[in-house]
DNA sequence: TTCATATATGAATATATAATCATATATATA
DNA sequence: TATATATATGATTATATATTCATATATGAA
């Protein structure tokens, strides 16, 4: 028996305002958006994004696992690198958007 | 003569990281998404949003005032009630798209 | 196997934030 | 003016979160 706590009618359900408010609050700390603007022009490892950020390698390591639990971004290995690209076409193009409404306010 | 923090290609400058993350951080909280969802229907007072979404009153004022901030909601006043509505359409279809987004994952 | 490098992880800490209570303010009406 | 109703505000508290340090793990090369 599936539990029902939303009665209203305009109201949203667990889930799915769970889903939600992850995805936004992906995109909500500074740190995480300017590592995905990072990884709209190409992949990168996580030093590179460290030194380019100038941000700690623990820093992006974390944020990073952030990332990747919303499948947000994923990596492929090479030797001891970890390279990193973004993985979720619709999450980047709200990203861009918002950039751009952003830079012309 | 303006300052210039962010030397790096790639980097967004200061002011842009800050609108971008204020923007999604509105989103991020699960209380302001319902009341938003709430208002893509219709405006409501206060009480009115407190009563569907089963919030207190303060909570809900205090929510408003965020949004209001953000120049996401506006309100009108009729007697003693305001009623809100929402300002910033760029903000509702994201929020929008997003939701549709998540019922179906 | 040993060493060097790249990345991940756990604990600690400082900060941010949401909700709540109590109360103040504002408007309308008697 | 006095009262009732609607909303806003300030302080407090509990919780969430980002960063940092120290260290563990993993890979590749010597």
């Amino acid at each position: 028996m599936e539990e029902q706590l939303n009665q209203h009618p305009y109201d949203l359900d667990e889930e799915t305002l769970f889903l939600v408010s992850q995805t936004f609050k992906a995109l909500s700390d500074p740190t995480r958006i300017r590592i995905l603007n990072l990884l709209f022009h190409k992949e990168h490892s996580v030093n590179e994004i460290a030194e380019a950020l100038e941000l700690r390698q623990s820093t992006v390591s974390h944020q990073l696992r952030f990332l990747k639990n919303l499948r947000l971004v994923k990596y492929r290995r090479e030797g001891t690198s970890l390279f990193y690209s973004y993985d979720d076409e619709h999450v980047m193009h709200m990203l861009k958007q918002t950039i751009e409404h952003s830079k012309h306010s």
